[in-house]
DNA sequence: ATAATAGTGTCTCTTAGACAATATTTC
DNA sequence: GAAATATTGTCTAAGAGACACTATTAT
């Protein structure tokens, strides 16, 4: 049996493999997300994703959320994570054969101020892809093809709960929107939309005025998780 | 450097990565994907999907094409190649850490019968999804994903083209659609969407009568790969 | 009162879906 | 002629987008 292995050499680990993820999060409507600045060679000084080695014995995304809790604290905080992806052209990283897989996820906005400590950094997605240069590796590619899955995904789903509390408004769940694709939406046809359609949001008995005006009653995401027909960006 | 590399361990291998593929066809109205009969242990006498062993080298598609050229004789019969994700579970392979990289490939229908020769066989998807105890690893998983990522393209894009002959009639696009959705679509009313998004397809100057019936025109792709509003599936 | 946000209602225009009717072939 | 497929046109109902209006708070 062995020896058949090592015959066949089918199973000869050729790669390392890491779990890299594009971590967002959308405090007070800006888009950020988190990087953390290298410290050694290959790209050091450069910004990276954060992540870190796929052990063997480990799930994929067991890893991606493992590394993720030096950026927000502890794994709980992660609301969503999904893959985006493997990366794996030959001279990605100069050391050799290292494979990522990348994961897309999505934290609350209570989640961001936990994070001042270490060399890592929230910022706003728009100026790291103003200055790809400064990004380690491929992750500015990989950033990109994160929040393309994200926008796009968001059109179908309540996905973008995932950037609110828990309990949310109807505002704050629009406004996630606009942020993430940059674009305006009608507050009233997208209040009809998302109220509109069953199980998608379950109202909760509590309202809250903490963005001033008219009370504004709290929803929590339902059971309901496909909205058909979809969000259309404008 | 080196002794940095050694000392972080960074690139140490722990995996090997395997690039298997997806590979559907759609010749006479059949949806039908390709699997091999394995012929060594692990589950020796089960299906697989067509794959290969990716060398540290090598990019990740051109490993999945280079796996596909036995199954349709040249890599340029691969009418489309894209990703369908990273399976990574620590006990999908007994052998040990092996990383699937695993792809949708789309070949037209006349890639098919040049493949009687070897170990492989055109199946119907049917078949395979009803007896998933037959196909090996995670296998049946990754073709479930396959598929679903298929359907799901195929609303806002020409993707189902690439499963006709380069130069198709709209009901021969029809019925690829019906074929790998399993539903009925109007086919007057596929007919305007399909020819009234501009770009989407561009009208040659031939016709055939090859479906009996009325001529139809033949079509290629255009540069307009998008359909949006999508094509919504019934 | 004014400004800000929340929520409801109303109108129009586009389009998906149903389906009639016509065109052009093979058998 | 009968059957099959292709293509155009017509109607209707649903939904997106624009926007008027009312409701309820903070300042």
């Amino acid at each position: 049996m062995v020896s058949d292995m090592a015959r066949s050499g089918a199973i000869s680990p050729a790669f390392a493999v890491s779990a890299d993820t594009v971590l967002v999060a959308v405090p007070d409507g800006e888009l950020l997300t988190y990087v953390r600045r290298r410290g050694a060679a290959p790209y050091s000084g450069r910004w990276e994703l954060p992540g870190g080695t796929v052990q063997p014995s480990e799930d994929l995304a067991a890893a991606a959320r493992r590394s993720l809790a030096q950026a927000v604290g502890s794994e709980r905080r992660v609301a969503h994570l999904e893959q985006i992806g493997a990366y794996g052209s030959p001279r990605r990283d100069p050391r050799g054969a290292v494979l990522s897989v990348a994961y897309l996820a999505l934290v609350r906005p209570d989640a961001v101020p936990a994070s001042d400590e270490s060399d890592g950094r929230w910022v706003p997605v728009a100026d790291l892809l103003a200055r790809t240069r400064t990004v380690a590796f491929d992750h500015a590619a990989i950033l990109r093809d994160g929040l393309a899955q994200l926008r796009s995904a968001m059109q179908s789903s309540t996905l973008a709960a995932a950037l609110c509390e828990r309990d949310f408004t109807v505002g704050e769940l629009r406004r996630v929107y606009e942020t993430v694709w940059g674009a305006e939406l009608d507050a009233r046809n997208f209040h009809r939309k998302v109220t509109g359609t069953p199980g998608l949001l379950v109202a909760t008995r509590k309202v809250t005025t903490r963005h001033g005006g008219r009370p504004a009653r709290l929803y929590r995401t339902g059971s309901v998780s496909l909205l058909d027909p979809p969000i259309t960006r404008p």
